[in-house]
RNA sequence: GGUGCCAUAGCUCAGUUGGUAGAGCAAAGGACUGAAAAUCCUUGUGUCACUGGUUCGAUUCCCGUUGGCACCA
């Protein structure tokens, strides 16, 4: 069977230039943009995670920007959800080709397929696994899993909280192994998909991220973090650009310390985002310093 | 000009009662299966300012030089 749709991801380090290039791809495809960002979804928080601008937004019709309330949960599974929908949604228009643009490289990785179909924890099981972890310890909760999912005890990293009380979450949750939930089996796809990253020499990509941030305090973030502080536990808000804006705002860093942690973190981040990329040889890689608009006629093949 | 203090990793500094050195930060590399901009792991050879002396051996002690700081003129 030939797939006659096709979904192309364009992703990349932040700040390298896929907000840009992406609507020049989608006006030639002419199909709208699907974020695959963790972040970008939220509302109130335009500044600090760099959601296309007013003009961009009017340009190209943009899915999954700033559509949520921070106090949402959302994850890897419920854009695999959105995306899934929405493709049908651009296929029902009679357009067969469709662009997802992002840089959450799970999110990616849902969308292609390649996360198993594991339970929803709910907040009593989530509730209750993290209290029992902060009750007794990193220590207590490993030997927990050894008795819940031996196997996967062996291939935890057990030095990271955050999987090890997920596993046992999931556990939990499901009545099963999380071992058994965990195929390693790619789901099927209704369409092609294609993947490009850009890239940029490093220390270009780092004066861009300087650049941006100090945009970024210019739009005002500190009014917008200020704003979200209350709100400060969330997880939406665990999030570079926010948390050192709070720790300023706690006094634990001037503002200039504060501005140039971000630039640091957002540097690591980027770092993190290429180690992921480079690892799956599936991608087609541009250089972003070119032209945009060449570069989006030679990424269609023009 | 005189006296005193300082000179050690990119930065701030610790240390070696003489056996060539280590923290924090920065930086680099990596892991990642429904919170992922999250979370976690790994990595420190550096003319111990320069020259000479004492010593089996000096980054450590001594003389001098250079640079910095402080005080006195």
């Amino acid at each position: 069977m030939v797939k006659r749709r096709r979904v192309t991801i364009l992703t990349g380090p932040t700040a390298v230039g896929k907000t840009e290039l992406s609507i020049l791809l989608a006006e030639h495809m002419g199909c709208p943009i699907i974020s695959a960002d963790s972040r970008q979804v939220y509302r109130g928080m335009a500044i600090g995670t760099a959601q296309p601008d007013e003009q961009s937004l009017r340009r190209v019709k943009h899915h999954l920007v700033g559509c949520r309330d921070v106090e949402q949960y959302y994850s890897a599974y419920e854009f695999e959800m959105d995306a899934l929908r929405l493709l049908e949604e651009v296929w029902a228009t009679g357009c067969d080709e469709a662009l997802v643009t992002g840089g959450s490289m799970m999110y990616i990785d849902a969308l292609c397929g390649k996360i198993d179909d594991i339970p929803t924890i709910s907040d009593d099981v989530r509730q209750k696994t993290w209290e029992e972890f902060e009750r007794c310890g990193l220590m207590h909760m490993v030997e927990l899993l050894e008795c819940l999912d031996p196997e996967y005890a062996k291939v935890v990293d057990a030095k990271n909280a955050k999987r090890v009380v997920h596993a046992i979450e999931i556990c939990r949750q499901s009545g099963t192994t999380y071992t058994s939930l965990r195929t390693g089996k790619h789901k099927e796809r209704p369409f092609e998909i294609r993947l490009v990253a850009l890239q940029r020499e490093r220390s270009e990509l780092f004066e861009r991220i300087g650049a941006r941030v100090e945009q970024m305090m210019d739009m005002g973030l500190e009014d917008e973090a200020r704003l979200l502080l209350p709100k400060r536990e969330l997880n939406a808000l665990n999030t570079v650009g926010y948390k050192e804006m709070f720790a300023y705002f706690d006094g634990e860093m001037s503002f200039r310390e504060a501005k140039e942690r971000i630039k640091k973190n957002t540097r690591v981040y980027a770092k993190k985002q290429m180690t992921w990329f480079v690892k799956n040889p599936l991608y087609e890689w541009y250089d972003a310093s070119e032209n945009s608009s060449k570069l989006a006629d030679r990424i269609l093949g023009k």
